[in-house]
DNA sequence: AGCGATGTTCGCCG
DNA sequence: TCGGCGAACATCGC
């Protein structure tokens, strides 16, 4: 599911089940979803506990001792907690036994998913080329680092070294929510607009966040809901569109959204 | 049964 | 040298 409200969720999931437990062992289910070899990984979790987490982007770095290890989602990916009575969530990829009896799993349906291990925050930021957190950055942040874009807007959002956590789906919906068409050019954006836009970014993440990252839940007048070909605006009533750019699909209103500003 | 998918990375182009 | 953008990646559900 990942974009940034999903693993905020995952983070407060992991932080609820799974801190300050011993971790007895680990099953490495396929390896191809390690950016590190499996003895590094076992050798930095079993006998030692997730001590705490930080989210970054669609990024969770777990804490443990100097390192951290790092769980990233692809479009697929998902935390679960069980116990050892339960059988094996499907698709699991790596379980971590602790030592009362249950597991944390990471799983990942279509291998698009990664676990990564990290000597420092800033050590992983630098290697990945991330941008600030979407969730974090302040105004004065977003308009300094949008002085250096001259691409597309939609693109714009979804490049993680400008401003990490935005996928897909909640770029569409911010886009939607400022009334700007997906292909604006970021630099003629006006002052006002640009400010609406920044305020929309946090105001729909938050929605997602307190949504818990379900996209089910969405009311009725945000766009999600009508991200189907042959659907309707929900404030116009116009035929929702489909786009393609860089190879993504994106859904817009053609009468809300308008190229010109 | 083929298409599409909420992610990142890489390589080409200007 | 860097930013922008399209393609590639793996696999399963609809």
């Amino acid at each position: 599911m990942p974009e940034l409200p999903e693993v905020e969720t995952f983070k407060r999931y992991l932080d609820k089940t799974s801190l300050n437990q011993t971790i007895k062992s680990i099953k490495v289910i396929d390896d191809r979803v390690l950016d590190i070899d499996g003895l590094s990984l076992k050798e930095l979790v079993v006998n030692n506990k997730f001590e705490s987490s930080t989210r970054l982007g669609k990024y969770l770095l777990v804490n443990i001792g100097k390192k951290y290890l790092i769980f990233h989602f692809g479009m697929t990916g998902d935390l679960e907690y069980y116990n050892n009575k339960d059988h094996e969530p499907k698709y699991s990829k790596v379980i971590f036994h602790f030592n009362n009896g249950f597991n944390l799993t990471y799983i990942s349906l279509r291998m698009f998913g990664r676990l990564d291990i990290a000597e420092s925050i800033e050590e992983f930021v630098e290697k990945k080329n991330l941008g600030t957190d979407a969730y974090k950055m302040n105004f004065e942040e977003f308009k300094r680092a949008l002085k250096r874009r001259t691409g597309i807007i939609k693109n714009v959002l979804l490049n993680q070294s400008f401003i990490a956590g935005i996928g897909n789906i909640y770029s569409d919906e911010i886009l939607f929510k400022t009334k700007v068409h997906p292909k604006t050019k970021i630099d003629s954006l006006s002052e006002s607009k640009t400010k609406e836009l920044f305020t929309n970014i946090k105001e729909v993440l938050k929605v997602g966040i307190d949504k818990k990252g379900d996209l089910s839940t969405f009311p009725e007048y945000f766009l999600i809901p009508h991200r189907k070909k042959d659907d309707y605006c929900p404030i116009c009533n116009s035929g929702i569109e489909r786009i393609e750019l860089s190879g993504r699909h994106g859904f817009y209103c053609p009468n809300c959204q308008k190229e010109s500003i």
